[in-house]
DNA sequence: CCCGTCAAGTTCCATTTGGAACTAAATCAA
DNA sequence: TTGATTTAGTTCCAAATGGAACTTGACGGG
């Protein structure tokens, strides 16, 4: 069974400390695991994920879908329904529903694109537009503890590398079922 | 607002037609984003989980919960359902349940640990063991898929990236609710 | 202009999820 | 030893989820 790249036996005095608290099975999946990339991603995407998502829900009483949405529309004002939904990998009714909830809660507003009567246009609130600027500075700050172990440098490679990844990403295959 | 450090404004040809079928929102979410390196480390992920899992599916009627404690399972025969929990982030109920599917299914065995009388020791069944040994050179050939579009070297240097980030996680905030 | 097909968003409902309470065993303190 | 607390795993049930069908509007021939 292939390692991880980084495998086990470079445990250091630093690392062996580190990883004091982490259950054996995490350690075994991070550095004894063939398939090293998608359980890190996974795993460094969930200890962001965790905090902020909780956070915003006992802050806010929004639940992941809703916030997504309000993030969404935060970040580009004008965006329909369908772009969270393509963006996002969320189901179009829970998106839908998220939405819905939004609305009511008057933290986004939407009116019909004249361009496509089946289509809305949906836009922040003031309260709405209070939420994503209360909840930016604390995204950007975790990220930046999260970050803080690599150097400045270290952290522009991992940008470009994971650009790399993103900009790839139209030709991995995304329907596996067809394939030997 | 802050910009990702690859910024938009680097989109060079390539760029351009790689990402002529993303939502504009996904363009956003990637290059005009404050949180850049949640929304990559998602995107990235889910990627590779989504086809993974369908086709898990499709092929063996394992929904998610279940495959990863068969994955675990067979990257660390004798774990208990306690360690899959930890290192998963799955609620300890939706484990139960899928261990007990498992366990119906003839894919898992377990016995009670000698030394805590509370707890179970997990293995594969022979059953068990085929499918993971089936699974495995498909994860690992899309993962190979993922990372084809870095060289040699990038690879190595993304592993080790990650590597460092995973070692810094237990400093970061697990919990932001008592903050400012 | 009409008809078949497709797309945006909503609704329906069976299934899944996950917080909380529970059982039984381990651990700790006095 | 005993009683108080913690831990592994299970069960309960209200709520969330997501596939599929539906509604309404767009689009593309003929």
């Amino acid at each position: 069974m292939r390692r991880a790249p980084t495998a086990l036996s470079r445990l250091d005095r630093e690392r062996e400390a580190a990883l004091r608290d982490l259950d054996p099975l995490t350690i075994t999946k991070l550095w004894d695991n063939p398939c090293w990339l998608s359980f890190r991603l996974n795993f460094v995407a969930f200890r962001f994920n965790d905090p902020v998502y909780r956070w915003i829900e006992t802050r806010y009483g929004l639940v992941r879908p809703e916030f997504v949405a309000l993030y969404a529309v935060g970040l580009k004002e004008g965006v329909a329904a369908k772009n969270i939904v393509a963006s996002s990998g969320l189901p179009k009714n829970t998106l839908s529903r998220a939405i819905q909830k939004l609305l009511h809660r008057r933290l986004l507003k939407r009116e019909t694109d004249k361009d496509d009567l089946r289509s809305y246009v949906l836009r922040l609130t003031p309260a709405g537009r209070a939420i994503f600027d209360e909840t930016m500075p604390m995204m950007v700050d975790q990220q930046s503890a999260m970050l803080s172990a690599l150097t400045e440098s270290e952290q522009r490679t991992l940008c470009e590398l994971m650009d790399k990844l993103v900009i790839a990403s139209p030709t991995w295959p995304a329907d596996l079922d067809n394939q030997s």
